[in-house]
DNA sequence: CTGTATCCATGACGATACTG
DNA sequence: CAGTATCGTCATGGATACAG
């Protein structure tokens, strides 16, 4: 195999992690709510109309886990948490608006 | 619902189309190969190394539908076609570009 | 050579009950 | 309030045989 071949494969993983990433159901609307404001459990139970928690808690912990969103603990009694994007979610935002411009 | 909730609603969805289209198992990796050259059913069946006949066409299908791939057909005996990428297909390239520098 | 039809396996998604 | 555990359902993708 070539170097650029190689290259050419690793690149299009990188894309296709991100991709498979931000697919699904529902974490290409809970990124867009994230863009707008930093956001707490229950209230993306409500605007995220029809998802159940086990599917928001999934959704929220694989962005946690691509460093795209970071939860923050506001205060612990009562237990109150806000989830926000990082700097790397953040750089996602200009991408997403270009998508929207060709679709 | 307001005018600007009722925007950002269908920013959301057609996005999440774009998103759902280039996602999944083969069409990232398809798509990247279609920005190189205009490619063939067989030749597509060899380098995704892995794919069956029907996962390919069902992807192709997929692009061809979202208007991002388009068929030529070469020749009639033997049949011939080709696959390449169209204009909006194309305006995508820059887009993919980014993410990857954002991975 | 370029597909379609059918059937089956796997993984994503959802409902509900329970916990710190 | 913010989750986790468990289990059932359904859609997506794959294997194989067949067709223009």
């Amino acid at each position: 195999m070539t170097t650029e071949n190689r290259e050419e494969k690793e690149e299009t993983c990188r894309v296709q992690g991100l991709l498979k990433l931000l697919s699904g159901k529902w974490k290409p609307e809970l990124f867009h709510l994230a863009t707008l404001a930093p956001l707490r459990f229950n209230s993306l139970m409500r605007r995220l109309k029809g998802i159940n928690k086990q599917s928001l808690a999934t959704a929220l912990r694989e962005l946690e886990d691509a460093e795209l969103l970071e939860k923050s603990v506001i205060s612990e009694k009562p237990l109150h948490i806000e989830y926000q994007l990082t700097e790397k979610g953040k750089s996602l935002i200009p991408v997403f608006q270009q998508l929207e411009k060709i679709m």
